[in-house]
DNA sequence: TTATTTAATCGTATATTTGCGATATAAGAT
DNA sequence: ATCTTATATCGCAAATATACGATTAAATAA
């Protein structure tokens, strides 16, 4: 493709189509509600729940931490994930503001 | 990779992945905004809007209908798109349904 | 009929994503 | 100090995504 050219739209644009990007994968859909569903922050845990690498899912988790939709820190010898709240809030906003947006001007489809 | 493993995933996981995923390019966010904000289903429209070969939208385009975001006809020599707002309510309601699922249980980071 | 207009599709190049095994790293246990 | 455990990172292979020019197809205009 040579050149991406996301440079051309809205920052706006680029950071929901970002959030997006990091929700475009069953794995990381999966990984998000296990650590919702622990009130303790998780890591190994994920590895034996899906079926997927170790390597796998740490690199799911690079990209959900590169997204800013999770937290992580090092305990002891393993590590410790957990769901950075607000930043999905604010996501969540994005999204709402998104349909709101799309939904006042237009009711019905026309096709 | 050699083998998708989407098929170890729940479906409501997948959907939302591939809704996601149609989402994760800020050309197709661009699209649907101006699809939004004319009440009249555009096509060549865009293609003079968005700094895009007409190629390239095409695509975006077929990708959004395929993800059932849009509804596209045939209107003589131009094709005519236009916002599936009913999938956008329901996949709008997925959303909700995931943030909500998240943030029940768990409601400040640990990490 | 032939030319024009509009959009889809094809072919191609390149970038990115996904996945895994192997290895490295770092902390705790013995 | 060495072994174990947990995780990150590297290197690689294969699949997808992005982008564009060229071509095709289909309808209207001349």
């Amino acid at each position: 493709m040579a050149i991406h050219k996301k440079e051309a739209f809205t920052q706006k644009e680029q950071d929901l189509a970002a959030f997006a990007k990091a929700l475009a994968h069953p794995a990381r859909i999966a990984i998000l509600k296990v650590l919702a569903q622990r009130n303790e922050c998780i890591c190994g845990e994920i590895v034996e729940i899906l079926p997927l690498a170790q390597s796998t899912i740490s690199q799911h988790l690079k990209e959900l931490k590169n997204a800013g939709l999770i937290n992580g820190s090092v305990d002891g010898p393993r590590s410790c994930y957990c769901i950075n709240w607000k930043a999905f809030e604010k996501f969540n906003q994005e999204f709402s503001w998104l349909f709101t947006n799309l939904k006042i001007k237009n009711q019905k489809s026309c096709c």
